[in-house]
RNA sequence: GAGAGCGUAGCUCAGUCGGUAGAGCAACGGACUUUUAAUCCGUAGGUCCAGGGUUCGAGCCCCUGCGCUCUCACCA
């Protein structure tokens, strides 16, 4: 279907055209129904802060505060004031503005209940009290409408708090109806597709995204606070390097070069140590040309910081800053749910070697290499041709980490499978490195960071045995190589997957419920 | 990539054995000046995802395709 016909299809659609009729009607009236600017209006949250302002006043003139049980569910509200004597309600003059989400009409009374992003309230709006001119507009009102309201706050007989109107402001027409009340959109696709809508009409979407904005302004501020400065390097790269994913390939025509989307960080954060930037990290998007599932998205937000004169542990640390002020950015105490699960993010995290994990939960000792092969090979894993430590990874990767509910931080990997990584002084096959566990999920990871240029060298031009080039993190790039030759101080340095974090904090269980515009294939 | 499920009114969903296409909400008309997913009376609204097949007859059965969801695989 051309955009003409939808057009057309949008004109013989009853719903639709009643809607553009009224927006006709408005015209008639001579009302903007696409509005204008709109000074002064408070917040529907800041104006129902004032509920307290509101009192009966009685004939006698005295005023009463109204009882702290007023917004219980059963509360009399008829049966208190029958009780004080005759009086009337008094509150502020105030003014809002929102979307018409609830619209109950009882004739020449309509109860209009707007949203704007901060809550809801209802406006009680009476023919007799705004007056022709305003009730043939209210007559032009449809759900998903915006408008403005001045008028008064008070409560209605049952107690409900309401601006009870006495002029409306026509600000926006909507041609679209809403989904249906209370139900919302429900179709995954739907809701990613026009975010819009489900942005606006359904519970909970808003606040959640809300909320991802505070934890990433809240990491943001952790950072400031432990002396960090935020950088933005280059997203178009010439090697994809600083992890192990395929990137998205691009051209640049007046250069008659290839580039690759960046799939990481990490290689011009160092290059930035090198040059003297103590502490520094980025906080932004990267792109893998890879699967998509509740867990991945092509592109997605990462975080990376390094600190020189640090190592793996004050990682960890910084780690646990972040996420304790990140729940409390979002109202939320350290114990959180997610779907059927708690997570407790009381600190400190668990700190459990990837040795001890590894033997607890497949039985074998992950030094003795016979036993290793001989446990992949009973669990069907392919071993031949592979290096020891790939083999046994994939075993860590299929027993330990789905089980690792976690938080948990997983340290000391095996050298050979993390080749921009300081081994261990006294102990050159561990490498000092950690991984944050939750729920089956990497949240984080995190090294000493290597700084020898010629082993730095050295590992990029070895690749390991079983492991595809593409598939390889030690990709070379010599200008790194040379960066380091001018000196990078030891370093601790971390990487935090920004969605996967914002999932487990808002209770999400897709990674799609937390990217505003998660990749769609073509409508 | 594999398997399972789904696709019906603007939205959320029913649809029995293959026999006239259904409900709630939304919309439209009417009643109601303190309603709360208001209520009540009435009206209208359909390319049953697309194409093919079986059949006297298909929303339903069969085939193909498209799309979505879930699980698995992939993604250290």
């Amino acid at each position: 279907m051309n955009d003409n016909e939808s057009h057309e299809h949008e004109h013989h659609d009853e719903l639709h055209a009643a809607r553009r009729a009224k927006l006709d009607r408005l015209i008639e009236l001579r009302v903007d129904p696409w509005g204008q600017r709109f000074d002064d209006r408070s917040l529907i949250g800041v104006i129902r802060q004032r509920a307290g302002e509101v009192n009966y006043r009685l004939e006698s003139g005295k005023e009463i505060d109204l009882p702290l049980e007023i917004d219980d569910e059963d509360f009399d509200f008829r049966a208190w004031k029958a009780e004080q004597g005759k009086g009337e309600l008094t509150g502020p003059d105030v003014r809002a503005a929102g979307r018409i989400i609830l619209h109950r009409d009882k004739g020449k009374l309509h109860f209009i209940d707007i949203e704007d992003w901060t809550g809801r309230i209802q406006l009680f709006i009476g023919q007799g009290q705004v007056g022709e001119e305003n009730w043939e507009i209210v007559k032009c009102l449809d759900l998903g409408d915006l408008i403005g309201v001045d008028g008064q706050l008070r409560r209605t007989n049952t107690g409900e708090l309401s601006i009870f109107a006495t002029k409306i402001h026509f600000l926006t027409k909507t041609l679209e109806p809403p989904p249906a009340k209370h139900i919302g959109m429900t179709d995954p696709e739907l809701r990613q597709r026009m975010r819009y809508v489900d942005l606006a009409y359904n519970e909970g979407s808003r606040d959640r995204f809300l909320d991802r904005t505070r934890i990433v302004q809240s990491i943001r501020q952790t950072l400031d606070e432990h002396g960090f400065c935020e950088i933005e390097g280059p997203t178009l790269h010439t090697v994809a390097g600083g992890a192990a994913a395929k990137p998205f390939n691009t051209h640049h025509n007046a250069l008659g070069m290839d580039l690759f989307m960046r799939i990481a960080l990490e290689l011009h954060l160092k290059r930035l140590m090198v040059g003297g930037m103590e502490r520094v990290y980025e906080l932004g998007r990267v792109y893998r040309n890879e699967g998509i599932s509740p867990r991945h998205n092509p592109e997605f937000t990462m975080l990376e910081l390094y600190q020189a004169f640090g190592n793996y542990e004050s990682m960890m640390d910084i780690t646990e800053a972040m996420i304790a002020n990140a729940l409390l950015a979002i109202g939320s105490g350290p114990v959180v749910t997610w779907g059927e699960a708690t997570i407790d993010f009381s600190t400190p995290l668990a700190r459990v070697t990837y040795h001890d994990l590894f033997a607890e939960h497949t039985g074998v000792d992950p030094t003795d290499q016979g036993a290793v092969q001989a446990c992949a090979r009973s669990l069907g894993l392919e071993t031949a041709g592979k290096h020891p430590d790939v083999v046994k990874n994939e075993l860590f990767e299929e027993k330990v980490e789905d089980a690792l509910t976690g938080p948990v931080f997983v340290i000391d990997y095996p050298a050979s499978i993390c080749p921009l990584t300081k081994r261990k002084a006294d102990q050159p096959e561990i490498a000092e490195r950690f991984e944050l566990f939750v729920q089956g999920m990497e949240i984080a990871n995190a090294y000493t960071e290597l700084n020898d240029p010629d082993l730095q060298q050295q590992l990029f031009e070895t690749q390991l045995e079983g492991i595809e080039e593409e598939h390889s993190m030690a990709r070379m790039d010599h200008d790194f190589i040379r960066a380091l030759r001018h000196g990078m101080p030891p370093a601790g340095g971390l990487g935090v997957g920004i969605d996967r974090l914002v999932m487990l904090l808002t209770n999400s269980q897709s990674i799609r419920d937390v990217i505003l515009f998660p990749l769609l294939r073509n409508e």
